[in-house]
DNA sequence: AGCGTTAACTTGTTCGTACAGGTTGACGAA
DNA sequence: TTCGTCAACCTGTACGAACAAGTTAACGCT
């Protein structure tokens, strides 16, 4: 279910911190208010709370109270991992996305690709090479193994969409985890032969797995994104142990 | 304290899966076992439980169990914020580490400033540039901007060792919430100048706000370092509103 | 005036209970 | 056998209560 009493809260409590009406730096109503104002437990209040935390909005401190600090005219939003989707990144920017379908392929995991992905050896997976156009350029490539005992169906036609609309609505599945590496690398010769480096030598590498309802690891994607078209926000909160 | 209930819990579930104990995509005991086994509330291992998850070891599914997404052979251990210091990254690489500073000065807070590190302009600032050194390689610039008022104290022999055990073990501060912007970008002429770049001419930039236990941002950074010396992880869950 | 105590707030942690909702396998009717 | 029902588990949400611990300001004593 969509809604919650949590979320109806945390969404309340974000929208006031983005219209400025809980102002940056200022105190929040405490708790206890908080909990007369939405007639609900303070159990719940403190879970919005806890989320607004987490995504960076606020901040409690014992004995006094809890802080905003987002200010709204300085940040920019990002969606809730944090990573810019190629397509988000271009239309922000102002440029006509395209994604181009390069490969799609069944292959059985080798011990060499069970290494990478993490996929067991023997797995029958979906191969996919894409490459990320903006306004025609190419600023990007997408090399992807999907499970296709859990991800079936990946056509040529299916993929020049957006996959994960595909696995949302048409299979019905939903990546509730995933993990991701970033580094920064120097070209390889496929960078050089597909990507309109511009002259840069050096590009972003996300590598990242994707975990469905059932915990079980469906997707390992390599990206490498040409300098300027990669951005990443992250909020981090030092666990009090 | 540094010691709780969940947080007890939440190490040793955690140590049982980094051990195999609980092996990689097994179920953890129900709730009620856990509940039982620790002597404890259910909320308690369900605090330790969401914490798991948020940190990418677990993932519950309604009607079926907890289970463990973490293969430890696989995966390699981060801090909290799954930011690689620059000594912990040249430790594990095997470089010998070295920063040097450059720039040690106060400035008061110009309407440029102001608008590039989000603090009031006409602050009182302590501006601090830094050199990474691995191995006698230059390879990263760090450039912080402290609010002078709640971070005295920041001299050359100071900032010449760690920035953070000062404000943590001498001026008895702590960094709750940080925030950060990961990009990828060409290099500029102070890149040039200072860095060894080895032919690259594309560099990671991580800029970032940190907010001390008061909720009041008393750092901004801007930190670029040379590809092969840059490594951040990361771990997403979807909401589920 | 200066200073320590205290009372009244705040958030942090833990407990217990209840019910909603998803999953699975056992059971019985067709 | 096949299929639907249901009971027995599981996690998800929400409530309420109690106490610990940090902060602040008012108060009264010196």
């Amino acid at each position: 279910m969509p809604k919650s009493v949590f979320w109806d809260i945390y969404r309340d409590i974000k929208a006031n911190i983005e219209d400025g009406t809980y102002a940056y730096q200022s105190f929040l109503p405490s708790e206890a208010e908080l909990t007369a104002c939405f007639a609900c437990s303070r159990s719940s209040v403190r879970r919005a709370l806890a989320q607004l935390a987490a995504d960076g909005y606020v901040q409690s401190q014992q004995g006094k109270g809890v802080r905003v600090i987002r200010d709204p005219q300085m940040e920019t939003p990002h969606g809730y991992d944090g990573l810019e989707t190629f397509r988000e990144m271009a239309v922000r920017r102002g440029f006509k996305p395209r994604t181009e379908t390069l490969l799609v392929e069944q292959v059985t995991a080798s011990e060499e690709i069970a290494q990478l992905t993490g996929f067991p050896e023997g797995s029958t997976l979906t191969h996919i090479i894409r490459k990320r156009f903006a306004d025609e350029r190419a600023v990007g490539t997408d090399e992807s193994y999907y499970l296709t005992e859990r991800v079936p169906g990946l056509t040529a036609e299916v993929v020049s969409n957006s996959i994960y609309e595909y696995l949302e609505n048409v299979l019905g599945m939903k990546i509730i985890t995933s993990k991701r590496t970033v580094t920064v690398e120097g070209v390889n010769d496929s960078d050089i032969a597909n990507l309109d480096l511009d002259g840069f030598n050096a590009i972003a590498v996300i590598r990242g797995n994707a975990f469905d309802v059932e915990g079980i690891m469906v997707e390992y994607t390599e990206t490498r994104q040409v300098p300027g078209f990669f951005s990443m926000y992250e909020t981090a909160i030092r666990p009090q142990r």
